[in-house]
DNA sequence: GCCTTTTTAGGTAGCGCTACCAGAATTTGT
DNA sequence: ACAAATTCTGGTAGCGCTACCTAAAAAGGC
C-alpha cells in the first residue's frame, strides 16, 4: 500500500479536521451538511477546529459521491446586452438564497455554440439548466433530455419546451401595441423588428403586429416594416429609411432592443417633431425609455420575473416540491408616455 | 465485494464506451484528453464509440482525479449594471476560447458577501479567481492567499494586490477630465459621485477632480461637490441640486454610471441648455453618451479590455507561459462631445 | 535476424467526499 | 433497575475519473 504521487502542499481534507477535532471524518461531513443531525458537543469541536484551520470542504468530491451538484447552467445570447444581464442578474439572486451557484455561456444566438455549452455543463454535472433560446440542434435535445435535469427555457413562450418555459407571448405583445396605437388614432404605423432570420422572437412580434393591423381593419403595407440592426443606430436608421419610403407615416413600432431610443435622438436631430410628426414605440422597458425627453412609450416585460420564476422552478425541481403547470405565460404591460401622446405634445421646449 | 448503491438510469461512465470499443478506460480517457498519444486505430474507434453512446465525460470526477479543474470565478458588485455586465461578456470570450467555464457570483458592493462568493468558489475548487472589488474581508484574503490560485483584481489599480490586477487610474482619468474642462474655460466646475462611504473607486475620482482644480488654480468649493443615488434618477437629483446651490456653476462632471444622462434629459425638461448655461461630461463610456442630443463629452474606459486582459493572465497563469507586470495599468481617453462645446453649441435644432 | 530503443496500451491505486449499514451511547418505559 | 426504543457516531466501499508505472507492441540499429 504504497503511496504514489506524494501529497504536497494540497489542501486540507475532512480527514485532517476530524484528527484536529478528534472525531470521525464521518462527524465532520456530518457535521458541514447537516449539523442538526450531530449532538451539540460534536458540532462545536468540528466547529472550532474547521475555523482553525481554515477548512474549505472540496464540493467537487462531495457532488461526485453524493452525485448532487450545486451549479446551474445559464446559457444567453451574451451578457452585454442589459436585458439578459438583467434576466441574469434575478436569477443570481435566487440562487444564491438556496445555495446554488451560475454557470454562465454566451451562445451569441448560434445553436452549435448553444450545443457545447450545453455539452460542458452537462459535464460539469450542473444540477439545473436555464436556456435563453427555444431552438435547439438535435444533438442538444437528446443531450438535455438525456441528462434528466431540470431545464428551463425562457426566451420565448413555447408550447413544446424541453421540459419547463417561463416567458411571456412576444405575439399578444406586440399585437397589444398596434391595437394601442390604432385605438390613438394612428393609422399608418410602422414596424422595425431586428433581422427575421434564425430569430424566433422577432418572427413571433412581426405576426403580432400583423394581427394588429388586422383586428383594427388596417392592411399591412410592406413599405411600412422594415429589419435592423440591434442597438441605437439600427433605430437611427430605421426611422430614416421609413420616413424616406413613405412620409405620411405617423407611427413606428420598434421591436426590440434600444433602436426606439436611437430613432427618437435622430429625429432630434434632424427637427421631427415626436410625437407630432411621427409617434414612437418601444418593445422591451429599458430604464431609459421613462427618461428620455420625450419619455418613449413601451411594453413593460417582466423581465425580472422571469429570471425569478426560472431559477425558483430549478430550485423547487431539486426539493422536490415542484408543482404546477410546466409552462407559464407571465403578463406584459403597455405604457404609455409621452412617445405617443396624441393632442400634440406640449414638452417643454 | 458487494455492491450498495444499486447503479439506476445513471450516466453512462468511460468503462462502457470503453467496452464497446474494445479497448481499456485509459485508452477512452487518453483519446479524450491527449488524442495525439492514442494511435490513429484506436481514437476512431473510441471516437465512435463516444459517440454513438453519445458518452458525455464527467468533469467532476475528472477534475477531483487531477487536481484540476475548467471553471474560473468571478465575483461583481451585480450583473444588471450594463458597465459590469460587458466586462463579465469580454471575459466569456477569452475564457470559452480556451475551454474555461464562468461562475458568477454579485457581491453587491459588500465585503462579506463576497467573502462568502469566493469560499463557495474556492469549495468548487475554481482554477481562477476575477474580483470586480479590491476591498476584501481579512479572512477572504487568507483564503484566496491559501488557495493559491490565479486572481486578478480588476475595479481599481492597487498597487497592493492579492496576486494580480488590471484596471486603469480612476485618479488619473478623473484629473485629465476637469483638466480637460479647464482648458476649455470651465472655471466653475461641479462634481457629482456615488456615495464616497465604502466606496474607493468613488474616493479616488475625487481625488482626482481635486487634483485637476488645483493644478488649474481653482479652488475646491463645498458648494460644488455631491454624492448622487446610481442611476438616471441621481443625475436628475444632483443637477437640481447643484444649480440650486450655485446658480453661476458652468460645468458639472458626473463621475459614475448613467447620471450624466438623467442630469441632461433634465435640463432639457428645465429648459437649460447644454452647453451653453451647462456643460455636462461623464465618466463610463456607455454606448448611450454618443447617440444622445447632445452627445455627452466623457472618458473612455477599457471596459472590454480590463475583461480580456485578466481572462488572458488566468489562462497564461494556468498554462504556465505567464509572464509580465503582475499589475496592469490600462489607458483611458477624454472623449470630447457636444455637450462641452464652449463656442455656444450650433447644433443643430 | 536478434537485441535495443521508442512508442502505445493497460492495470492499479487513489483524488476527497458521502451513502449505507452496524455498533455504541443515550434515553425511555414499566 | 433492566429491557426496549431511540439517538448518535464510526467503518467501509465506492462516486468516475486520471497519474503513475509496467508490459506489450512497433520501430530502429548492426
Amino acid at each position: 500500500m504504497h503511496q504514489r504521487r506524494t501529497r504536497t502542499v494540497d489542501a486540507l481534507r475532512m480527514e485532517d479536521v476530524a484528527a484536529l477535532a478528534g472525531v470521525s471524518p464521518m462527524t465532520v461531513s456530518r457535521t458541514l451538511r447537516d449539523p442538526g443531525s450531530v449532538s451539540k458537543a460534536m458540532r462545536d469541536r468540528v466547529q472550532a477546529a474547521v475555523n482553525d484551520m481554515g477548512y474549505v470542504p472540496n464540493r467537487l468530491a462531495g457532488s461526485l459521491a453524493s452525485q448532487r451538484s450545486h451549479v446551474v447552467g445559464l446559457i444567453v445570447p451574451g451578457l452585454g446586452d442589459s436585458l439578459y444581464a438583467g434576466m441574469a442578474q434575478a436569477i443570481e439572486g435566487v440562487l444564491s438564497e438556496h445555495g446554488l451557484y451560475l454557470l454562465i455561456a454566451a451562445s451569441h444566438h448560434d445553436p452549435a455554440t448553444e450545443e457545447a455549452a450545453i455539452a460542458a455543463f452537462l459535464a460539469q454535472r450542473v444540477c439545473g439548466l436555464i436556456l435563453h433560446s427555444t431552438r435547439h440542434t438535435d444533438r442538444a435535445k437528446i443531450l438535455v433530455q438525456a441528462a434528466a435535469v431540470p431545464t428551463v427555457e425562457i426566451g420565448r413562450l413555447t408550447q413544446t419546451p424541453l421540459d419547463l418555459c417561463v416567458s411571456y407571448s412576444g405575439f399578444a405583445a406586440a399585437k397589444a401595441m398596434v391595437m394601442h396605437l390604432g385605438g390613438l388614432g394612428y393609422r399608418r404605423i410602422g414596424f422595425v423588428s431586428l433581422p427575421l432570420r434564425n430569430n424566433e422572437r422577432s418572427v413571433e412580434r412581426r405576426r403580432g403586429y400583423l394581427a394588429g393591423l388586422r383586428e383594427l381593419g388596417l392592411t399591412a403595407l410592406p413599405n411600412l416594416m422594415v429589419e435592423a440592426s440591434p442597438g441605437f443606430a439600427g433605430g437611427v436608421d430605421a426611422v430614416v429609411r421609413l420616413v424616406q419610403r413613405d412620409p405620411a407615416i405617423d407611427a413606428i413600432f420598434f421591436a426590440a432592443d434600444v433602436m426606439a431610443v436611437g430613432a427618437l435622438f435622430e429625429c432630434q436631430r434632424r427637427g421631427w417633431a415626436v410625437p407630432g410628426q411621427i409617434a414612437i414605440a418601444s418593445f422591451d422597458d429599458v430604464d431609459l425609455l421613462s427618461h428620455v425627453v420625450p419619455t418613449i412609450t413601451s411594453l413593460r416585460i417582466p423581465r425580472e420575473e422571469i429570471g425569478r420564476r426560472s431559477a425558483a422552478m430549478v430550485v423547487s425541481r431539486l426539493n422536490g416540491t415542484f408543482s404546477g403547470p410546466r409552462i407559464i405565460d407571465l403578463k406584459f404591460d403597455v405604457m404609455t408616455r409621452e412617445s405617443t401622446t396624441r393632442a400634440g405634445g406640449d414638452i417643454a421646449p
